[in-house]
DNA sequence: TTGAAAGCGCTAACAG
DNA sequence: CTGTTAGCGCTTTCAA
């Protein structure tokens, strides 16, 4: 240790954490000290002295043959994470969840390693949602975003999903396209339940009965599933008369596209189809893909800062619970609109 | 400590990592006993004592306005490292450079939040090189991904960007496609320095004189940047009768193509183009773009590996640097190809 | 095959 | 304002 600057050890730290009353002189003194022998604080030993590892966990779902951060929806969230963790100097730790096993969350803070956790693509399934009633019972801090649960009150950022899955169905309406199926992804995710009923309010509040079950289908948001649903919606479009397609997702609207694409059915001729996320890709589709712009990236960003105010202490009311519910907004383009 | 079980703390640590020779009984006391008092090592304890962290980390450049995730670039290098490192049972730590700031890369080994780092998007600038210089002469162990600098032996997972150039321009020329303009990204990038020596290889090969001044243009692979060349382009291919444009990678080309379509050029008619990374988007594109796959997922996945049998001693030949080069693969699709 | 004891490098009371 | 003294929870000699 660097208290070959005539000074003691305890000294030393505190210069290096500036804490309590310190003359200037000894400070210089120090920091000059180090300087010379080149000295650089051993993070470990200082997390292992104070119990925090000053790492911030985020775990991750497995998703198997997707490369995780290819897909705009992880990949947004990410980036706002990574930024906001770094302006509050806290670094990023990547936890990959392995494929089944029961997502052992509690260990990952019992080793010490990360002092929060934001938690992405968890689904509403017993198994998981017991793992975050274990944290919650533990007092561990710790984040959900774009998933919530019914019944529990877990800090939560999310997105208005039903009010963005709402404004797509008016919009479909509103250009007198009456016959519309709904791609959803599972109902394990809040999120998809939110569509479905955005989905459901906007046509009950059009006088209609709602959605049919030949009208509502299922994917996983891969845009492989979006494909494989194809030759499905196309016989909806020839026998049912479906005029207007809303996938939950672009990449399973994309996939769609491809498929009728395939079977000779064209988006804006002879269907129209809105996605959500808006997506990069949305913009670069022939024709242009209407979707729902969703602030991933803000919400990525929020959850990281929430998360960091509650460790700092600085949220006031550290008794309530993190419940934040982000603006969404339809993008209109041409793959909805009658020529 | 779980000496509960009627031993010492000692042996309890054995057990933990199953060394020394072990009674299989004691062991199963152990075990038991952990397991009652529902007990679970503290990572961060072990790490200081062993002086090791467990943690590979993963640096990242900053690009200012940049999504990072969002680049099929880094997304698919990330995966392909994340993949890797969960594998061996190590956690990735992400380190995100700040803005100008020289980077500090010595301050995170000694720090010891890391054992061995993965460092994205250097360039070769005297201050960056000197930073890898610095960590080389400290032996600590580090594995670039796509990019070296001559002259100098880090471990480097790189890929054939000069073949993938070479089969670009081979391919516009079979199809007597002779008056070719590149843009290329910035130059200390070893990567954009490989690209124009294939294509000036090419050139060469086929009895040409080179790539002028004239038909050179450089961006910094955004698509920003791509879209800004348009005017400038747009020139060539009226004046110079350009007829094929090479861009240095998809994003690029993309921009280009929209800002071009906004002059009423367009690609397929007017001109043809081809990128470099064959991503998502260019398979969507209208028309579909001819890329170069390169595979980064891949690169990940090695550099990762290479660094961890590196630090677990698993490599023979230690004293031998990394040295990988990975093959690149031109993809034909309909912006290149005459009616 | 196991126990005892000595740290790892730092922070955190508690005195002075 | 600064020095002293204990540990943090584990690994690791060294003996037994």
């Amino acid at each position: 240790v660097a208290e070959r600057a005539g000074v003691s050890e305890a000294t030393v730290s505190r210069v290096f954490n500036n804490v309590a009353p310190l003359k200037e002189q000894t400070r210089k003194k120090v920091l000059l000290a180090a300087q010379e022998l080149n000295y650089q604080p051993n993070e470990l030993a200082r997390s292992f002295a104070k119990k925090r590892s000053g790492n911030i966990g985020v775990v991750l779902p497995f998703l198997p043959g997707v490369h995780l951060f290819s897909t705009y929806y992880f990949s947004e969230i990410l980036s706002g994470i990574g930024n906001k963790v770094r302006e509050h100097g806290y670094d990023l730790l990547l936890k990959y969840r392995s494929p089944d096993e029961k997502p052992d969350l509690i260990s990952l803070y019992r080793s010490r390693k990360v002092d929060a956790c934001i938690i992405l693509g968890m689904r509403d399934v017993p198994e998981e949602e017991g793992a975050l009633v274990e944290l919650e019972e533990e007092g561990l801090p710790f984040c959900l975003v774009n998933q919530s649960y019914p019944g529990r009150d877990f800090n939560v950022v999310d997105a208005d999903h039903s009010g963005g899955s709402f404004e797509v169905i008016g919009h479909f309406l509103e250009q007198g396209l009456t016959r519309i199926a709904l791609i959803n992804g599972p109902q394990h995710f809040s999120n998809s339940r939110d569509r479905l009923r955005g989905v459901v309010n906007a046509l009950r509040d059009a006088g209609m009965e709602g959605l049919g079950d030949s009208l509502y289908f299922e994917g996983n948001y891969s845009r492989k599933s979006g494909f494989l649903l194809a030759e499905r919606i196309a016989q909806t479009i020839r026998k049912e008369s479906v005029q207007a397609v809303f996938a939950a997702n672009d990449r399973m609207a994309i996939g769609l596209m491809q498929g009728l694409k395939e079977l000779g059915i064209l988006a804006g001729r002879d269907y129209f189809i809105a996605g959500y996320d808006d997506s990069d890709a949305a913009r670069w589709l022939e024709p242009p893909l209407t979707s729902v712009k969703v602030p991933f990236y803000e919400m990525g960003e929020t959850a990281a800062d929430q998360l960091l105010q509650l460790l700092e202490g600085a949220r006031e009311e550290a008794a309530e619970k993190i419940h934040i519910k982000m603006g969404t907004e339809l993008v209109v383009r041409a793959s909805t609109l009658q020529i």
